[in-house]
RNA sequence: GCCCGCGUGGUGGAAUGGUAGACACAGGGGACUUAAAAUCCCUAGGCCGAAAGGCCGUGCGAGUUCGACUCUCGCCGCGGGCACCA
C-alpha cells in the first residue's frame, strides 16, 4: 500500500486544476456569483503563517461556495506602495521599486504551492502604472465632483533631517533617525471630503448585518455623532479683531462650572499674541513640540499660558474667565478653542488645580458618599444617561439626566440669542497628501499663472521616474528637476508638479472594485461591477476596523458619485470577518551586557519542560506574541510545506482555534495535523483496496456521515473551521473503528474526503480518484445530508437536582412532559434527594433536561 | 488618556441561559518489535477516598435566574485601534 506523500500529491493535483480552468472566474448568468475577498498583503518579503491562516480561511469559503453551485469569484493582489519600500533602499541601497516586486515574485512563488482556489490572472499590483493611473483618473473625477480640496494641516516635523515624520517614526516625541525632538508644523495638503458623508456612513451602519457588532461599534464612535452647543464668549482687552471666541461643547450643562477658556497655540488669538510677545512665542513653540497623535496629545503634561485676556460668561456678563493657550488643544477639532469646566472633566480640573483656577460643581449624585471636586475629590463624570441633582444648574436645583440638562441649556441658549444647538461629528477629513516618493503621485501641476491645474487624463498615468536616490532624507521628487518641470496642462508654461503622494488607504480603497475588471482602460467596467460587486465574503484582520473599512465605504460612494460604481454597490462588503493573529513564542538569551538576543524556533531544542541551543545554552521562553521578524518568533510556510506538505499547514492553521481568534503555532501541533492527513490517507487507502464484503453496522456508520455532513455544513457555513475540523476528527475516528461492509465504508471515505476538500484539498483529490470520484472534487458537488438520518428517536436527559448534574434518563424524543416527570420521580437519585417528600419544583426542558429543585 | 475586544485543565480550545472540559497536543500505562521509528489500545480538571462517592472549579468580587463560561454591574490582567505602519 502506497504512503501519504504530499510532495507528489500536491503539484500534481495543482498541475490539473491549472489545465482545468478550475478558478478562472468568468462572468455568467447562469448561476449565482459569489465574491471572496482577503485582505490583500503588503509585500514585506516573504509570507509567514498568518497570511497562510487569512487565506486558507478564504480558500475553505471559496472552494466551499463553488461545490454548492457559485460561481466565484476569488482574486489575488498586492497592497505594494508604502514606506517599507524606501526604508529599505535608505538601508541597503537598493530601489523601492526593485525591492517591492522582487519581494511579490518571492511571495507569490510561496503562495502558489499553497493550492489556493485564486484566479491569478487577475493579480495586480497597487505599484503597477496601469493601476495607480486608474488611480489618478479617480482622483481627477473626485477633484471635478468636489470632493477633494486644499488646506492647512499639522504634520510631524523632523527639524534636523528637515523631513516630515509619520507617526511611527516618531518615538517618545523624537525623531527615528535624527532623534531631535519633533515639532508639529503646518503643511498644505489635500484632503478627501469624508465628513461630508458623517452622517450617511453612520447611518449605513445598522444595514450591516453580517458585520460583526464590534467594528460596527468601533466605527459609529470613530464618526461619533454628537449633539452640542456653538456659542462665542465675548472678549475684554483682546486684539483688535478678537472680540468673541467661538466654542464647541458637547456639555453645555456645565457651562455654569466654567473656569476658564483655552485656545490652541496655533488659533489665530494665539498667533496674533505670539507676533507681538516673546513669551507667548517661546510658549507657543515649546507647545508644538511632540507628535501629532491623539493619544500623544492626551497623555502629554497640559501646559497653559494665561494670556491676561478675558471672557465674560455669556449668562452673567460681570462673570469674567481668564483665556489660557494651552498645549492639549488642537486647531483641527472643533474651533480650536474650548471652555474648561473642571468638576466635571479630570483633564481640566489638574488644570485647574495647576493654575490654581476655581472649581465649582454643576451637580453631583443623587446618592453615595461623594467628594466633590472642590474639596479634593476626583472631577464627576456620569454617563449622560444617568440622573443627577443640578446646584448650579440654569433651572436652579433640579433632578435630571445630563441629556436632559444638555437639551434644555440649548433650548434656553437658542432662546436668548447666545448660542446654537449643533451636531458635530468626530469624523475628520481625510488627509491623504504624503511627503514620499514610494505612492500614488497625486495629478495636478502647480502653475504660476493658473494656480493648481488638474493634469490631463490623456497624460496620465503620472509615472514615478525611476532615478531617484534615497541617500537624503526627505522625497526625491521634490529634488527631481526634470520630473518636477512640466508644462501647465492650461496654459502651457512651465510649471511645477505636484511632489506630493497619496496615502496607501487610498490605494486600498478601490483594490476590491478592480478586481472585477482587473484590465479595464477606465478604473472599473461597469458590466463587470454590477456583476460581480458587492464583495460577498470579506476577511481581514480586527486591526483595519476602523480606517481601512471606513475609507473604501467613503471610496465606493465617491465612486458612485463619479459614475464608477452601481449604486448597489455603495456598501462595498455584505459579510466581514476578522479573523486573529497566528502568534509564537518567543526564544530569547542575554549576550555579555545583559541585551536580549532573540532565536528562531529551529535553533532551539525543547527539552522536558524547558528550552536551550543547540550548544547547550539554557533558553528563556517568553509568552507567545504576535510573529515578527525582529523577535524572530517567526514560521516560515516554505519549510512547513517542505516538511509536511502544503494540506498540513492548511489543515493546522484552521483547526484548535476559532478563526476570530489569536492561534498559537506550536512544532508539535503541526506533527500531529500530519500524522492525521496520514492516518485519513491510510483509511481510504485499505477501503480502496479492500475485497467488496458486507460486515455489520452500515446504518450506524452512515448514520454518522450524515450527521458529520450537518456539523461540517454548519460549521463552514459560521466561519466554525475549528468545530468542523473538530467533527472530522470524530468522524475519522467513527470510520477507522467502523465494521461496516466495504461499500458503507467506501462511501463514507469518499464523503469523508469531500469534507475535507476545502481545507485539504489536494489530499480529498487523491482520496477521491482513489475512491471512483468522478472528475475533480473541487468541481463536484457538496453533500447532502439526509434529514431523515439525522433524526434521533431516543434522547438522553441529564437530571439536575438543586442545579447540580446528579443522575441521567434516556427517553423517547417525544415522550410528553407529564410522562417525563414520572420516570425523573422514580429515579434513585431523585428519590434519594427527595428523601420521601415532594420537590419544590420540577422543570423539564424537553429534549434538553431536567432540574428537581428541593 | 479615550474607543473596542478577550480571559475555561499542563497546553490549544468545545459548550442556542440547560450534563463545563467535545476534539486535539503534551503526559502516563499497555500492545506490536531483538530494539527503535511508525501504528494501534487504554488513561487523564483539582482535592479527599481503596472504591462507591463527595467537595471545589470557566481571571477576581457582587447580582439576576429553577439553572450562568454564557446576561448585568464593579475590579484586575492581556490584546487591537487612536486619523502619516499596513
Amino acid at each position: 500500500m502506497s504512503r501519504y506523500e504530499p510532495s507528489l500529491i500536491e503539484p500534481k493535483w495543482q498541475g490539473a486544476w491549472n489545465e482545468a480552468e478550475t478558478f478562472k472566474a468568468v462572468r455568467s448568468e447562469d448561476k449565482p456569483k459569489y465574491y471572496v475577498l482577503e485582505m490583500f498583503p503588503y509585500p514585506s518579503g516573504r509570507i509567514h503563517i498568518g497570511h497562510v491562516r487569512n487565506y486558507t480561511m478564504g480558500d475553505v469559503i471559496a472552494r466551499y461556495k463553488k461545490a454548492v453551485g457559485h460561481n466565484v469569484l476569488h482574486p489575488m493582489g498586492f497592497d505594494a506602495f508604502g514606506m517599507p519600500a524606501e526604508n529599505a533602499a535608505m538601508a541597503s541601497g537598493g530601489h523601492p521599486k526593485t525591492w517591492t516586486y522582487d519581494n511579490i515574485d518571492t511571495m507569490v512563488s510561496q503562495m502558489k504551492p499553497l493550492g489556493f482556489g485564486l484566479d491569478w490572472s487577475r493579480m495586480f499590483a497597487t505599484c503597477d502604472p496601469e493601476y495607480y493611473g486608474q488611480q489618478q483618473a479617480l482622483f481627477l473625477d473626485f477633484l471635478e465632483a468636489g470632493l477633494v480640496y486644499r488646506r492647512n494641516a499639522v504634520v510631524n516635523w523632523d527639524p534636523v533631517d528637515m523631513t516630515v515624520l509619520a507617526n511611527e517614526q516618531v518615538i517618545d516625541g523624537k525623531g527615528w533617525r535624527s532623534g531631535a525632538e519633533v515639532e508639529r508644523r503646518e503643511l498644505t495638503q489635500w484632503f478627501f471630503k469624508i465628513s461630508d458623508f458623517a452622517e450617511e456612513l453612520l447611518d449605513a451602519i445598522d444595514g450591516l448585518d453580517d458585520w460583526p457588532a464590534k467594528v460596527k461599534l468601533m466605527q459609529a464612535n470613530w464618526i461619533g455623532r454628537s449633539r452640542g452647543l456653538q456659542f462665542a464668549f465675548s472678549t475684554v482687552e483682546a486684539p483688535e479683531g478678537f472680540d468673541r471666541i467661538e466654542v464647541y461643547t458637547t456639555r453645555p450643562d456645565t457651562l455654569m462650572g466654567a473656569s476658564f477658556v483655552g485656545v490652541s497655540p496655533d488659533h489665530p488669538l494665539a498667533r496674533q499674541l505670539e507676533r507681538h510677545s516673546p513669551e507667548v512665542a517661546a510658549f507657543c513653540a515649546e507647545a508644538r513640540k511632540g507628535g501629532t497623535t491623539e493619544e500623544a496629545l492626551e497623555k502629554a503634561e497640559k501646559l497653559g499660558f494665561d494670556t491676561g485676556i478675558k471672557v465674560r460668561h455669556p449668562f452673567d456678563t460681570s462673570w469674567e474667565l481668564p483665556v489660557y493657550i494651552a498645549n492639549f488643544i488642537l486647531m483641527e477639532y472643533g474651533t480650536g478653542a474650548i471652555f474648561g469646566c473642571p468638576a466635571h472633566d479630570q483633564r481640566d480640573l489638574d488644570f485647574a488645580r495647576k493654575y490654581d483656577l476655581p472649581v465649582a460643581s454643576t451637580f453631583v449624585p443623587l446618592a453615595g458618599d461623594h467628594v466633590l471636586p472642590e474639596d479634593g475629590g476626583e472631577a464627576y463624570v456620569p454617563p449622560k444617561t444617568e440622573t443627577v441633582r443640578f446646584v448650579r444648574g440654569l433651572q436652579g436645583e433640579v433632578e435630571q439626566t445630563g441629556e436632559e440638562a444638555i437639551d434644555s441649556t440649548v433650548d434656553f441658549c437658542e432662546a436668548n440669542g447666545v448660542g446654537q444647538g449643533v451636531t458635530k461629528f468626530r469624523l475628520r477629513d481625510w488627509g491623504l497628501s504624503r511627503q514620499r516618493y514610494w505612492g500614488c503621485p497625486i495629478p495636478v501641476v502647480h502653475c504660476d499663472t493658473c494656480g493648481v491645474v488638474p493634469e490631463k487624463k490623456e497624460n496620465l498615468p503620472v509615472v514615478l521616474p525611476d532615478d531617484v536616490g534615497f541617500d537624503i532624507p526627505g522625497n526625491p521628487l521634490d529634488r527631481h528637476p526634470t520630473w518636477r518641470d512640466t508644462p501647465c496642462p492650461k496654459c502651457g508654461a512651465t510649471a511645477r508638479r505636484e511632489t506630493d503622494t497619496m496615502d496607501t488607504f487610498v490605494d486600498s480603497s478601490w483594490y476590491y472594485a478592480r478586481f472585477t475588471a482587473p484590465r479595464a482602460e477606465t478604473p472599473t467596467d461597469m458590466a463587470e461591477a454590477a456583476y460581480w460587486m458587492n464583495v460577498d465574503q470579506y476577511i481581514g484582520g480586527i486591526e483595519h476596523a476602523i480606517l481601512h473599512l471606513l475609507y473604501s465605504r467613503f471610496f465606493a460612494r465617491a465612486m458612485q458619485i463619479t459614475g464608477h460604481l452601481p449604486a448597489s454597490a455603495i456598501e462595498p462588503f455584505d459579510a466581514l470577518f476578522t479573523q486573529g493573529m497566528v502568534t509564537h513564542a518567543i526564544f530569547e538569551t542575554k549576550d555579555a551586557n545583559g541585551r536580549p538576543v532573540y532565536h528562531f524556533p529551529e535553533e532551539v531544542e525543547l527539552v522536558d519542560g524547558g528550552a536551550r541551543l543547540k550548544d547547550g545554552t539554557a533558553v528563556e521562553v517568553t509568552s507567545s506574541a504576535k510573529m515578527s521578524k525582529s523577535k524572530k518568533n517567526v514560521v516560515d510556510p516554505a519549510d512547513i510545506i517542505a516538511r509536511y506538505g502544503a494540506d498540513t499547514a492548511r489543515w493546522f492553521v484552521l483547526s484548535d482555534s476559532p478563526p476570530e481568534r489569536d492561534v498559537e503555532w506550536t512544532a508539535s501541533g503541526a506533527e500531529a495535523a500530519y500524522r492525521h492527513l496520514g492516518r485519513v490517507y491510510r483509511i481510504a487507502a485499505e477501503v480502496a483496496g479492500a475485497e467488496d464484503t458486507p460486515g455489520k453496522g452500515d446504518e450506524d456508520l452512515l448514520r454518522a456521515m450524515h450527521k458529520c455532513i450537518f456539523d461540517v455544513t454548519q460549521g463552514v457555513e459560521s466561519f466554525g473551521f475549528n468545530a468542523a475540523i473538530a467533527k472530522l476528527y470524530a468522524f475519522t475516528n467513527t470510520l477507522q473503528k467502523s465494521g461496516a461492509g466495504t461499500a458503507a465504508k467506501r462511501e463514507a471515505a469518499r464523503t469523508l474526503a469531500q469534507l475535507m476538500s476545502p481545507m485539504t484539498p489536494h489530499l480529498a483529490e487523491e482520496i477521491w480518484q482513489m475512491l471512483d470520484g468522478v472528475g475533480l472534487v473541487a468541481e463536484a458537488d457538496w453533500p447532502q445530508a439526509d434529514e431523515a438520518m439525522l433524526v434521533e428517536d431516543s434522547v438522553t436527559l441529564p437530571i439536575q437536582i438543586n442545579g447540580k448534574r446528579k443522575s441521567e434518563i434516556t427517553v423517547a424524543k417525544d415522550l410528553p412532559k407529564d410522562e417525563v416527570e414520572k420516570v425523573v420521580l422514580a429515579d434513585p437519585a431523585v428519590q434519594k434527594a427527595l428523601d420521601g417528600g415532594s420537590p419544590k419544583k420540577l422543570i423539564v426542558v424537553p429534549g434538553r433536561i431536567v432540574n428537581v429543585v428541593v
